[in-house]
DNA sequence: GTTCCACAGGAAAATATGGAGG
DNA sequence: CCTCCATATTTTCCTGTGGAAC
């Protein structure tokens, strides 16, 4: 049944990147500097999630070692990360100089500069999530050190730039962006294709059954192939020598629960609980998720705190705000609408 | 229109948590 | 074990917004 397990997983980079030559190529060139060791631009990429942001990323630094012999990587998930102090850790923990960096006896600007005074390879470092972070200004101290190229990747470039100095932003201006656009069906068909090639025995699963992946996945290329990795390991689990409809039905589903199931995991207990209100009682002002929360926990939090959980669940995609002011409900977001499989 | 009030969400102070070093 | 200090979370205080009742 499976072949290659580890074509399936997320975070695998492929030898090959389907329909992405353009944003490579781009994302090359603006790298392209590195090789003849002088220093490259900032690269920015954006694009909704599952459109091969870090795959690429990954793929194009990949290959740029490949090329050139004093040249490292390094990957910072700013989404868990998130201050400055911390990226700025992780960066000179993967480029090895921690040695005696204590959070106490360390101010925050002897980071910056022990980043200054590295002299060994060029160093590619990717901020994943850059949006996520709470100071972005640490971008544009990064972008400032000519021994790093940045690689800044984010959902919207507005979210990135929304609560920074002016001056700092046209600072970065000057940068590359690069967009990157939901797959079409017919592409990510093309991703699953060779995904399953490598991946599962011949005739384990038929085209048609791959576009309906494609289908449900909503040109989310990551969340195409939790599809199809689930629909596999179920197959395979179960002893089927094919993978049959209704296994893919409940794929599908099975993958956009474990989606959901990882932000819900994340939540606090106090957030649960607030969860558990929305969901079970239906579209509900935030003084009634309060008063109902309050009846049901001891030692309750305020409304300020409470009104914190909900903005937070509602960019966490778990809740959905309607309405901006006075008029402001909350309510499960609709999991269903996506799934016409 | 005017007033009122629940809400959004920022800022800062207060409090809880966690991890290193004694 | 405890203490200390950075960090994380919560509370307090606040300003601005816009819907609803008058």
């Amino acid at each position: 049944m499976i072949r290659d397990a580890r074509v399936l997983r997320a975070g695998f980079v492929p030898q090959e990147v389907e329909h992405r030559d353009a944003e490579v190529n781009h994302l090359s060139s603006v790298l392209e500097p590195i090789t003849n060791g002088e220093p490259a631009d900032t690269a920015i990429l954006t694009g909704p999630s599952g459109t091969g942001k870090t795959c690429i990323s990954r793929f194009v630094t990949e290959r740029l070692r490949e090329e050139v012999l004093d040249v490292e990587t390094t990957y910072v998930n700013c989404w868990r990360n998130y201050t400055r102090f911390r990226t700025l850790y992780q960066i000179l923990d993967d480029i090895g100089k921690t040695i005696d960096i204590h959070r106490q006896s360390t101010p925050h600007d002897e980071l910056i500069d022990r980043l200054q005074q590295y002299d060994g390879s060029r160093t590619v470092v990717i901020l994943d999530e850059a949006d996520q972070l709470e100071d972005p200004s640490v971008i544009y101290d990064l972008h400032s050190l000519p021994q790093f190229a940045i690689i800044c990747i984010a959902n919207k470039e507005e979210e990135l730039f929304s609560q920074v100095d002016d001056r700092l932003v046209s600072r970065l201006r000057s940068s590359e962006h690069v967009r990157m656009d939901k797959y079409h069906n017919e592409q990510l068909f093309d991703i699953l294709s060779a995904r399953s090639k490598w991946g599962l025995e011949n005739g384990v699963i038929t085209d048609d059954q791959l576009y309906q992946i494609a289908d449900a996945a909503a040109g989310d290329a990551r969340l195409a192939i939790g599809m199809l990795r689930s629909a596999a390991s179920t197959a395979a689990r179960e002893n089927h020598d094919r993978i049959t409809t209704e296994i893919l039905t409940e794929a599908a589903e099975d993958a956009k629960a474990q989606i959901k199931q990882k932000s819900l995991d994340s939540l606090t207990p106090h957030q649960r609980v607030v969860y558990d209100i929305v969901r079970d009682h239906g579209p509900l002002a935030p003084g009634e998720i309060h008063s109902r929360y309050t009846a049901e926990v001891d030692d309750p939090r305020t409304k300020r705190t409470v009104r914190t959980y909900l903005s937070k669940m509602a960019q966490y995609n778990l809740l959905e705000a309607e309405g901006t002011s006075r008029d402001r409900e909350y309510s499960l977001v609709d999991s269903a609408a996506a799934s016409p499989m």
